[in-house]
DNA sequence: ATGAGTGCAAACCGTTTGCAGCTAC
DNA sequence: GTAGCTGCAAACGGTTTGCACTCAT
């Protein structure tokens, strides 16, 4: 009866199936998922369902939120290393990229405006090498 | 009559009175405007008319849209020296930055993944100094 | 047992579109 | 004069919410 440990219970929130199946398709994606494609890999779900656990995911700090410019939510899970897109304009794809001195970057931008940052994000967009 | 010269005219688009209020109000900010903000400012211009001059501004590469965690699409005039912005999630205010060494960090990312970039964003959510 | 979580359906809000009249050229 | 532009009103798509039922703990 020691009801096993998931990021999900830790988070506070009750491990229903509905959350660990989002949990584990969020985990397994290589690139962040809005919630209509999360719906069509869970059908059964209720799609107003997905909102709110995609909420609760980043309110938790379990997911990111990253909004490219077609203003849809699309949400990744964090833990994996962290990393910025290229988003191709034609075909959609999305490319994992790390930024170089991103650290030294970030450090120098926030002390120089007293900004306490929180979050950020740095999106490429163009065309991939395949739809160029 | 050499009908006046203005960048509006120069994109191949019609001088009127609602263009030329937009892009006075665009050219005049100090941060990017959405569609209900330019709609409070010119209560006279119908919203979808607004609209359809910032598709139009950006088509024509007057204008940059720039999408924060909102979803909501803000526009500002291109020209102004690039840069980009510290966005506060809490009074919402937003300051223009430039980031160190910028052209050297794109192309290196760009040419070691193929890609061809169209545009960028780069944000930094968090708290201004006044907010922390 | 009970509070948290879910499904359903309706509302919401930013944005887009069809159309008839108006205006810059 | 005419193609392009505007206002109005209705539709749209992604997201949120109210409510009654269900389930994890």
């Amino acid at each position: 009866m020691p009801t096993t440990a998931t990021p999900i219970r830790e988070a506070g929130l009750k491990a229903t199936a509905q959350r660990q199946a989002i949990l584990g398709t969020l985990m397994k994606a290589r690139a962040p998922l809005d919630a209509e494609t999360l719906h069509k890999t869970h059908r059964h779900i209720d799609i107003a369902t997905i909102y709110r656990i995609l909420d609760q995911f980043q309110s938790s700090g379990m997911v990111n939120l990253v909004m490219f410019k077609d203003g849809k939510k699309r949400y990744e899970c964090v833990g994996t290393s962290h990393h910025h897109h290229l988003v191709c304009d034609d075909c959609g794809k999305v490319t994992d990229i790390t930024i170089p001195d991103e650290e030294y970057i970030m450090a120098a931008v926030t002390k120089r405006h007293g900004f306490q940052t929180r979050s950020h994000a740095f999106e490429l967009f163009g065309l991939c090498r395949a739809c160029q």
